[in-house]
DNA sequence: CAGTATCCTGTCCGATACTG
DNA sequence: CAGTATCGGACAGGATACTG
């Protein structure tokens, strides 16, 4: 990721991506939350570089997605421990798990989410802690929140005369 | 995106990447959920230099989430609008902004979702479509799908065995 | 086992200029 | 307005060798 300095740092899903834009960043979280911790699982599991897995591995701590722990004094040994922030990015990986099975998979899905207890397949949605109203792109949008700047008091009032059914392609 | 021959294109995130797996892709299909349809509007919206633009809205056109639809014949101008598979993404655009306003907000949102009706903000959460119940790291796990291959099966059986608290830091 | 050190290639991206 | 054409730079990622 390069640094990038469009105004729309702003959004949050912008500045997500600064965080783990690149592609191995997101499988590195996935395996993460498979309970893999150590170099050497996701050097294996991923197939990846050492130097790359060390470099990614590197930021996401930076990043505080991950906590550098001593596991062993000698040798000295540390493995790679989610924090709460890292585990909190774990509805993006189900989101994208989701989309993948859905649309990329060719004839039949190769794996599953399933419920850890039952083993029953999941199906993953998003909806509102609240209302449990399920969230869509029809349904919803972006309105500003207490830091709200100038520009983008601006910009979201030109979204709002925007033709709003523009996504509605055969339906 | 480089190639990946990796053993994981079996997995679905990992697939999705290959998809999805530049930064500006996902930003264009935030601004697409927004309404935005046609090359200027991206372009200004973002930032983005238009030749830049031009390759990622080809690509997303490839890979089936935009339609490149005409909507003048002269001069022909295009635009372009989500397909299905497009407008499935938005849970994971959601999912990257919820975790941004969480982690990312520097003291403050300054965009919130909210319904679209009542302006009521939402908090968006991964549920279960069947049983409503949350979705979690440490409530579900990965199953063999039908088309799992054997080396799949053997992986998944390796991961039974990891210790399932890896992710517990302080709680 | 858990990395670091080098070297190399690809391509994502930025800037800018140009066209119907 | 909606792009295409060209050039250049930065860096992610690959391959490989080496260390405690």
């Amino acid at each position: 990721m390069q640094p990038r300095k469009s105004a729309f740092s702003e959004c949050p899903a912008a500045r997500a991506l600064e965080c783990v834009g690149e592609w191995w960043s997101i499988l590195i979280l996935r395996d993460a939350f498979q309970g893999f911790t150590r170099f050497d699982e996701f050097r294996q599991s991923l197939g990846i570089a050492p130097n790359i897995l060390s470099r990614r591995l590197a930021h996401l701590t930076e990043a505080g997605m991950f906590e550098r722990r001593l596991y062993s004094e000698k040798p000295p040994r540390h493995e790679y421990v989610l924090t709460a922030k890292g585990r909190d990015f774990f509805p993006v990986v189900v989101a994208l798990f989701a989309w993948g099975n859905t649309h990329l998979a060719p004839k039949g899905e190769a794996l599953l989410l399933a419920d850890r207890k039952t083993e029953r397949p999941v199906d993953p949605i998003m909806v509102d802690a609240g209302s449990k109203a399920r969230i869509t792109s029809t349904n919803v949008v972006l309105i500003p929140g207490p830091r709200a700047s100038r520009g983008m008091l601006k910009r979201l009032a030109s979204i709002k005369a925007l033709r709003p059914t523009a996504y509605s392609l055969e339906e």
